[in-house]
DNA sequence: TACGATACGGACCGCGGGTCCGCTTACGGG
DNA sequence: CCCGTAAGCGGACCCGCGGTCCGTATCGTA
């Protein structure tokens, strides 16, 4: 019943851990599609027997989930604390914008590993990661702040889909659509839904 | 090098088509996830081989799309042909939200199979199916119509990003959302979205 | 009725996620 | 410094699923 101590993991464990992750960030950002690169090509990639993956993670889906949050890390902290447009502190009509593009940038650098986590199978809804609730839940809160704003819950769910991994692949792979074309659409599609909701009475 | 006349199939082939295709629609609805059912499980509940499932309809992926245009086809009628709100001839500030709706609808009535089929696994990406360019293509061209609106091809993805099956089975679904409330709530976004555009000058 | 073409079905295959168990290695106490 | 032990390792192994093959049954026709 002791408060337990939480042994830290032995050295040579903590090493395989990074090595793994590594590796996997590295097949998935050359590999096609995300289910082409199987657990034990990232296994042999890292130096390392199968089964020391699912010890370290459980299963597939929770390796790209550690994977997607390490790289997420510093996002949610300029989110959660840092300077504006994106930290607390900032006027929500600025800082509803600097979210999704924040989002969309961060879609657009780990384009793989976005696509590998939401189409991770349907079993798992990308929709009830934790991830996906923080975002959720901060976006609502800043359109909380804005008057005018009806269904805010809905609003920032629709908002979110807009910048779903494999729209962003489509349109940024598949489309070509260079990348500050795409943060410029996504920037006026938020410009115009919040409209003139509270920036220029008539 | 004859025009071929495309041999009509056999009587009993045509018969276990659909056979198949009742048998997985069924076991589809019935089912919490699209992949826990098996292609083996198909072919046994329509009392037919595996080998026939996949000579009549190619892989599984084609299978799922064979079923969606089916039950698909009387909406895409719909707004091909038919009367107002749907069909051409409706003003275009109408027409937008009455299409989104459409879509609404149809992936409400058919969660299973838009969730079967959206994440039938990343080779295919959703936005590469014939279905979801005929809606982009449609909502895009009513988009046209409306004075005062840019970059409609990424407006319309957005919109239709809303409409995602995962997101509607997760808001019908797991939180619980009624139906006209969330049909309400995507209403007003579109109205929103398109706002005072053309609909009352200041 | 007889015969070719078409379709059938279930045994079979390969592959990928996940597990098991005998061996290795880190690390704290004597 | 050495030893005991438990945490960690690895790859052989298992299982289930998508997809194929081929001998057999059925349809449609003359």
């Amino acid at each position: 019943m002791e408060p337990v101590a939480e042994r830290r993991p032995r050295k040579d464990a903590a090493r395989n851990r990074e090595a793994v992750l590594a590796a996997a960030d590295d097949l998935f950002a050359h590999c096609e599609s995300p289910e082409a690169v199987t657990m034990a090509d990232i296994a042999a990639a890292a130096g390392v027997g199968k089964a020391t993956l699912f010890r370290g993670f459980g299963d597939r889906t929770g390796l790209i989930h550690a994977l997607y949050e390490a790289r997420l890390e510093p996002v949610r902290i300029a989110i959660e604390a840092g300077p504006p447009p994106l930290g607390p502190g900032t006027p929500p009509l600025q800082r509803v914008p600097a979210l999704l593009d924040a989002v969309l940038c961060f879609k657009l650098d780990n384009r793989h590993l976005a696509l590998a986590l939401e189409s991770a199978g349907s079993s798992d809804s990308p929709y009830r990661a934790a991830h996906y609730d923080r975002w959720h839940r901060t976006l609502q809160a800043v359109l909380e702040q804005i008057p005018g704003l009806t269904d805010n819950a809905f609003t920032a769910h629709a908002l979110l889909a807009a910048t779903r991994a494999d729209l962003v692949e489509y349109l940024a792979g598949h489309e070509q659509v260079p990348r500050e074309r795409l943060r410029a659409q996504l920037a006026a599609y938020t410009a115009r839904l919040l409209g003139r909701s509270a920036a220029r009475r008539c």
